[in-house]
DNA sequence: AAAAATTATGTTATAATATAACATTATATT
DNA sequence: AATATAATGTTATATTATAACATAATTTTT
C-alpha cells in the first residue's frame, strides 16, 4: 500500500478540506485561524498535516508566497514535480498540466552529474483578467 | 543610465560584498549578524539592500530556502528568469547557465493567455560530492 | 547655488512564518 | 495483549520579514 491510499488522518482532512474550498492558495495562519472551530489550536497541528499533505502530493506550497494551494492534477504522483503560472497582481496561482515541458525538465541534467529527484518552476506574470482590469483603470 | 549601471549605495555593497564572498547561500539574518561590525544594525536595513540587489540583478533569492546567492551569470540581465539547481544534502546551489533551458521557459504559454514577465525553476536533488559521501558512509 | 524631490539610512517595534520539545492518545503490527 | 508506530495536543520559542517614522545624503529642477 502506498502513501497515496493510505487514509487521512482527522487533521489532514479538515485542513485538506479547508485548502481544495478555495480556489486561491491559503497561508498556515489562515488555514489555522479557520479551522480553529474544528479543534485545531495551534500551529505545529497545521504544519503537521500540511507536511505530510505536501509528501502524499494533495497539496504543493507555493514557494514564493508561503502559501498552500491543493493539486489539480489528477494523479499527481510526482508532488516533487511542480509546476505553477502565478499572477503578481491577483497572486492567483494555477497549476500547469504540460507533459511536454514535464518531460523536458524531467530529462534535465546539469554538467556536475547531480542526481534529481524532483524540481518546481513557478511563472510569473500578469493574468487575463488583471490585464483587462488595468486596461479597463487607464486614465485618460 | 539603466539600474544596473547605477552605481551602488554603502550598505548594498557591504552586503554584496558578503554574499559574493560565501560559495553556498546566505540567509538575511546571517547576513546581518557578519555585517554588524560595518555599522548595519537592523533587519530593514539588510532586506532593503538585498531587495534592491535582486532588483538589479546583482543577487537572486533562493525561494525554497529563504536565501539570497550572488549571480554567477555574467551580464545576467534578466533578475527575475531564474534556474538553480540545489542539493537536498548540503543545501548547496548552483545557477544554471542553459540557454536552450531558457529559451523554452521564455517560449513557455499557459492556457489561460497570462502575460508572463519572469520565472524561477528550483532542480533538487543529490550533488555529486554528496553522493559519493553516501557510498563511502555505507555499512556493511 | 538654493529649493525641491528622490533615494538611502537609522531605529524601534511588531507582524508573519515555522519549528523544538515534550506529554498524551489513537492506530496498526506482531 | 504487548509492542511499535503514527498522530495529536500544548507551550514556548525560533526564524523570517515588514510597518512606521525620523533623519541624512544625493540628485534634479528652478
Ligand atoms: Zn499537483
Ligand atoms: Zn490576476
Ligand atoms: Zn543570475
Ligand atoms: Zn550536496
Amino acid at each position: 500500500m502506498d502513501k497515496k491510499s493510505k487514509s487521512l488522518s482527522k487533521n489532514q482532512k479538515i485542513i485538506l478540506d479547508f485548502i481544495q474550498k478555495n480556489k486561491k492558495p491559503v497561508k498556515a495562519y489562515s488555514i489555522l485561524s479557520n479551522v480553529q472551530k474544528k479543534g485545531i489550536n495551534a500551529p505545529p497541528q497545521v504544519y503537521r498535516a500540511l507536511d505530510r499533505l505536501i509528501e502524499i502530493g494533495k497539496i504543493h506550497r507555493v514557494e514564493s508566497q508561503n502559501s498552500f494551494v491543493a493539486c489539480k492534477i489528477s494523479n499527481c504522483d510526482t508532488p516533487h514535480e511542480t509546476v505553477f503560472s502565478i499572477c503578481n497582481s491577483c497572486e492567483i496561482v494555477s497549476e500547469i498540466n504540460d507533459p511536454k515541458l514535464f518531460k523536458h525538465l524531467k530529462a534535465f541534467k546539469d554538467n556536475d552529474g547531480t542526481k534529481f529527484d524532483g524540481y518546481n518552476l513557478e511563472f510569473f506574470g500578469t493574468c487575463k483578467s488583471c490585464i483587462n482590469k488595468q486596461i479597463e483603470n487607464i486614465q485618460y
